[in-house]
DNA sequence: TTTTTACCTACCATGTCAATAGGTTGTTGC
DNA sequence: GCAACAACCTATTGACATGGTAGGTAAAAA
């Protein structure tokens, strides 16, 4: 399961990368917009910014914004910062302790395999993919 | 991540197919093998009972058993009564509320086609496919 | 200098995970 | 019948992650 970090976090680049006009955009105003508490979504930016995604400015018009071109922005990118990995077992992991079962292990390909399709599925989704058409927008709010 | 539970029982399975002679074999002999603690699987096999995909026999010469064919089943099944569900977002799982952003959800589809793709990647994959083939294993245990 | 906003530390309640422990029931072989 | 064996059952536990809340400080602009 992705957790609520991976997800808010998707839904804040999202909602930055719709209203990326080059202005900083008050984490208020996310909140808001994606009916999330700010207090909670603090802790997901914070992690956004140390991790380089996106930057933040304090201060009367501050707020947050992109760092790149919506486009550049995989959905993997996101979801591996937030969740710290994206393989489905712990052998898989980077900087795991070899397996002693390794050599003979009868699962390790299938898991492989899958750890391999996830990573693709996710970093071949991009942000720009994501968003939210005009036209389906405002086949919503009317 | 794949629980412990899911990913023990699935090795359960494995061994159970591989010596499937008929016979039944005590969860002592599986717990040995698979180097696990025998205490701990016996919370996985009896899950694997009351789903049917199992059978136990108690007394001398007692043990679990399969009910069907190895090929006849799939991974997908075995995880999901173990994990309870495949599911990565919990508005996908099937008794689940109806989300109130539902209609304007801008990554419901992604994560629908994630899970189809879970989906088609687990159940397509066999019990028969996961199990090591004689000469694999002479050249381990020599 | 007031307002706005990010940023920081701490705390907490709940639940799940990954077991362990010890006992009871059922079945077979002698 | 009884001893051995093996499944089956209930309860408990420690550690950790999840999903937040609360309250305050620093920075920047009007």
């Amino acid at each position: 399961m992705i957790s609520t970090k991976g997800r808010y976090a998707l839904r804040i680049m999202i909602d930055l990368a719709e209203h990326n006009d080059g202005s900083y955009i008050p984490l208020k105003d996310i909140a808001e917009r994606q009916e999330l508490s700010k207090k909670y979504l603090e802790i997901i930016v914070k992690d956004l910014v140390s991790g380089g995604l996106i930057s933040g400015v304090s201060g009367k018009g501050g707020g947050y914004r992109l760092q790149r071109d919506p486009g550049d922005y995989s959905v993997g990118e996101i979801l591996e910062l937030m969740e710290g990995t994206l393989a489905p077992v712990a052998c898989l992991m980077e900087d795991s302790a070899p397996c002693p079962r390794r050599d003979y292990c009868q699962t390790i390909g299938m898991w492989s395999e899958f750890h391999t399709m996830i990573h693709d599925f996710f970093y071949g989704k991009k942000l720009t993919d994501l968003i939210r058409n005009s036209e389906d927008y405002l086949n919503y709010v009317i």
